[in-house]
DNA sequence: GCCAACGTTGGC
DNA sequence: GCCAACGTTGGC
């Protein structure tokens, strides 16, 4: 089993949301760059947890454990032309752009915010997420990395 | 194929 | 609101 990071700007789409869905699932939808594009459509595997991220916020932070639950598909939203997400170049018969399903496994027991994650640079050393500039919004997390993010959930926050 | 211009992401 | 980083577009 792999692991991932998912973000999501809680103005789009929060964890909340989330766990009012249906059977906490959700298609992960409107990704619309080729590098995630490409994690979600051959990588995720049923069975892979993500965290779930919140992006674009005050104190960005790791909220969430969600896991996959239904393995890339096409994206429906952007055949739809009242979707933000619509891209008037792909179709049904060439869809260019891919979801998964995914389902709350639990709420963080406290948020584990990018701050702290910083402060643990030497831990997390190569994880994706802290690189400068990093854009990617789906992106794979190493087994170390994932325990030791855990492990911190444990802890008290500094 | 190069690269400047532009739009978007996302932390601060 | 600002700005750095990055991806995409389009002219050449």
């Amino acid at each position: 089993m792999r692991h991932w990071l998912l973000k999501s700007e809680p103005t789009a789409f929060d964890l909340a949301d989330l766990e009012s869905a249906p059977e906490q699932t959700t298609p992960w939808e409107g990704v619309r760059n080729y590098q995630a594009r490409n994690f979600l459509r051959d990588e995720l595997r049923r069975g892979d947890q993500a965290f779930f991220y919140r992006s674009g916020t005050a104190h960005p932070a790791i909220a969430g454990i969600v896991e996959v639950v239904r393995e890339g598909y096409p994206d429906e939203t952007a055949f739809d032309p009242t979707s933000p997400y619509y891209d008037p170049i792909c179709s049904r018969e060439r869809p260019r752009w891919y979801r998964v399903d995914v389902r709350l496994v639990r709420r963080l027991r406290r948020p584990i915010t990018l701050a702290e994650l910083k402060r643990h640079r030497d831990e997390l050393a190569d994880f994706i997420l802290l690189r400068r500039g990093n854009r990617l919004s789906v992106l794979p997390v190493t087994a170390a990395h994932w325990t030791f993010v855990l492990d911190l959930e444990n802890t008290l926050a500094v």
